[in-house]
DNA sequence: GCGCACTACGTACGGTGTACGTAACTAGGA
DNA sequence: TCCTAGTTACGTACACCGTACGTAGTGCGC
């Protein structure tokens, strides 16, 4: 009736059970499942309405009953995966702690690679969420700062995985829905680096490709940008910025 | 022919006049400003294969003469604006350049507010970008470091900068989609949040929002998280792990 | 027990990316 | 100089998408 009306609706605040009517066949949980399994199998471009749907055994539109819009199944998707997250006692040590924190979103984003593409700061008050960010602010109870500032370290170093877990897995990622390997794409971007290089153009670009990298460990630079951003919020440290 | 086979391509490659045949009729800066043009007045969503090629005024499978496919086109777009990069002499001073770098891509982004979303690593070596990185890396001359650790540090900034302003713009341009508006949505949201805290099961959640904080200033915001970054990549202050 | 709100779901519409076929055109090789 | 192969242009068609809408059937609250 004038429930699809245009006012805006936050999934969780609608009960999952409604009082009249016949009882739903499927909970919330069953179709966030069904729809992360979908979408680890298949990436993030084979959830539609229809798969998730099928995947359920019902009608398309029935899907429709329990979620409103497809932007809500994601909302469903991503906290579904957040309760993944293990917590624990706050050890004392809250670099420690975040760095444990942080491993760990990279882990589930390696185990479900299509999170990062939903990382969303409106997403930030589900359920598991409100779970998530309330057990990094017991990790930071050490930390003598405001919530504000422990919002920020947490909401940045959030976003340095995100961008790190997105980087290690684009071209992956990418190369599930292309007509070719990745290897393939990568050998034939590298040889157009190479030509624009040979140019002469960018001296400090083709230094950098000569370079030798050494062996790259993808965990190491990961550590390291992270005891780097934990670095610049250590009160202990000097700073050249007030908090 | 067998050119549309499976087999890798990078744009770039690719000679915008071929030998033979008519003259092409648009120029593949054209087609970039046209779907820029469309981003930036109707979001990434309205960017379509047929309506880039209405806007540039020919038929739709004729655009796909000069993209093969539409993952090309959103690579013109960012390297399209990535153009408009404005470059200078390094000053000397690799922080105060590294900084004004990050205020110019945030003020970029806040023109296309599409940009974070196609912002990928893939991209990362069309010729615009290519300028852009050898412009940073020319200002971080000055600094003791590989051309690793230097590739680390744009990397870096750059994803917090990306980072930064997606959450700045998530809510506007979630709404651009939605038949109702931001504050409404935010309402909602917060009333749930709301309820939620009174709950009691998130103490610190709910002491987070109850804090006064002040004054919100984004740019204030932005300019901090940056000197956070910019503090633990400096050579010159102490740090606990070897670059 | 009546009525109504809810569940279930088929159909249909307007959109998408793009494979394919055809016609016009032009530059290189004979 | 002409021929022909490769390009450009683009209409049609297909599979798929999100979802509005209408119609049954079901079971709780009054």
């Amino acid at each position: 009736m004038a429930d699809r009306a245009a006012v805006p609706e936050v999934i969780w605040a609608r009960p999952e059970r409604a009082g009249r009517g016949p009882r739903p066949a499927y909970s919330r949980a069953d179709i966030a499942a069904a729809a992360v399994r979908i979408a680890d199998g298949g990436g993030l471009d084979a959830v539609s309405m229809r798969h998730v749907a099928a995947e359920l055994g019902c009608g398309t539109m029935s899907l429709y009953n329990y979620v409103p819009r497809k932007e809500d199944l994601y909302e469903l998707m991503v906290d579904a995966v957040s309760g993944e997250h293990e917590e624990w006692e706050p050890s004392g040590d809250w670099r420690a702690d975040m760095v444990r924190v942080a491993h760990q979103t990279r882990t589930l984003m390696h185990r479900h690679p299509w999170l990062p593409r939903l990382m969303s700061p409106v997403y930030g008050f589900s359920p598991n969420a409100l779970k998530y960010l309330e057990h990094c602010l017991a990790c930071l109870d050490p930390v003598e700062a405001t919530y504000g500032t422990k919002m920020q370290l947490v909401g940045l170093l959030n976003g340095v995985v995100t961008m790190y877990v997105s980087n290690e897995l684009a071209t992956a990622e990418r190369s599930r829905s292309l007509p070719w390997s990745e290897e393939q794409e990568n050998a034939v971007r590298i040889a157009y680096l190479g030509s624009q290089i040979a140019g002469g153009a960018y001296p400090r670009m083709a230094a950098a490709f000569t370079e030798d990298p050494g062996p790259i460990d993808l965990d190491a630079v990961f550590d390291m940008a992270l005891r780097k951003v934990l670095d610049a919020f250590d009160p202990e440290r000097g700073q050249s910025s007030a908090n």
